[in-house]
DNA sequence: TCATGTATTTAGAATAAGTCTAAAGTAAGA
DNA sequence: TCTTACTTTAGACTTATTCTAAATACATGA
C-alpha cells in the first residue's frame, strides 16, 4: 500500500493483444485480465459472469464466445478439455499438463517437468487415480 | 442358415455383459458388438447409424445414450475426449492413451508401455505435434 | 467536419449434443 | 393370469455454442 502510483511492471492485457494482433477493445481487454489473474480455468459462462459487471456497458455472450475464440486463434488462450460437454479456457499458454480434483472438481496445473516419470510421482499431496496422455500431431498411413 | 450351429469360441458381447451384470438385451448387444469390434472411437450418433441397420427393429437415440451410459457405468467402455462438444466411446478399458491424427481426425490406442519416455520417442510413423496428461485424483487443501 | 468503410458488439434465433418424460413393450415370478 | 420391475421409445426439453442481421464504434480521408 503506497502513497504513491508505482508505474506498472505487469506486462498489461492490453500490451499482450496487440503484440498478437488483436485490436485491444475494452470487452476483449477485460477478458484477457480475467484470464490472466486467474488460475480456476473457467469456462465461457464463468467467464461472462465474472467480468460482466467489471464493465460499464452490458457484455454479451456473443461477445464472450466470440472474443475466446479470438484470443484461442492468436494464441493468447488456449482450451482445456476435461469433462463432457464443457470447454474450459487458460491463459498459462506455457507447456503444462493438468489435474483434476476428483473431490472438489478445482483443475490445477502440472508443470511438464513433474511429469517426467509420468504416473509415479507426482509428490505426496496428490493421489493419482488414473491419467489420461492426449496427444495431438500426425501419423502415417492409417 | 447353417446345417451345424458350432460353439462360439470369442467371448461373446452378451456374456461381457451379464459378467458385468448388464441384462444383455438386443439392443445392448448389437451397441456393445459395435464397439467391441471397431476401433474408431466413434461418437453416439455414430454408433446409432452404424448399429441401425444391424437391428430388425428400430433403434432410438434415447436407447443408444441409455446404453453408452449404462456400459460406461458397468466399466465394459470408457468415455475419450478430444475435441469440444462431442463424446467418443471406446471399448478397449485397458489402461491406454491417445494419438490424434490431426490431419485425417483418426484416434488410434497408444498402449501404456509406449508411454513411459513421454513425448520424446513414440516410434517415427508418429509426428507429435503435442501431447496432454490428464490426471483424475485428489489434491491436499487448494 | 462529414462521409464512408470496416471491425466489433449485440440480442435473439438457430443448431446440436445430450437428458428427461411419460407412455408402451417385455420378461419373469407368484 | 396378474403383478411388478425393467427397458425402450418418440418427442419435448435443456444447455452449450454458433449464427444472423442490425446497431455501434472506429478509422481514414475529402
Ligand atoms: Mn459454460
Ligand atoms: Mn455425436
Ligand atoms: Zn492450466
Ligand atoms: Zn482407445
Amino acid at each position: 500500500m503506497t502513497a504513491h502510483n508505482h508505474t506498472e511492471q505487469i506486462p498489461s492485457a492490453e500490451q499482450l493483444l496487440l503484440s498478437r494482433g488483436v485490436k485491444p477493445t475494452p470487452q476483449r481487454v477485460v477478458i484477457a485480465e480475467y484470464l490472466l489473474q486467474t488460475e480456476s480455468h473457467p469456462t465461457a459462462d464463468e467467464v461472462l459472469s465474472a467480468v460482466a459487471q467489471a464493465l460499464p456497458v452490458a457484455l454479451s455472450r456473443a461477445t464472450v464466445y466470440n472474443t475466446l475464440n479470438t484470443l484461442k486463434e492468436a494464441g493468447v488462450i488456449k482450451e482445456v478439455l476435461t469433462e463432457p460437454g464443457r470447454v474450459r479456457y487458460d491463459a498459462n499458454i506455457t507447456h503444462h499438463h493438468h489435474f483434476v480434483d476428483v473431490k472438489t472438481g478445482k483443475i490445477v496445473d502440472i508443470p511438464s517437468d513433474k511429469v517426467e516419470a509420468i504416473g509415479k510421482l507426482l509428490g505426496d499431496q496428490y493421489k493419482v487415480h488414473g491419467f489420461q496422455v492426449l496427444f495431438y500431431g500426425e501419423v502415417e498411413s492409417g
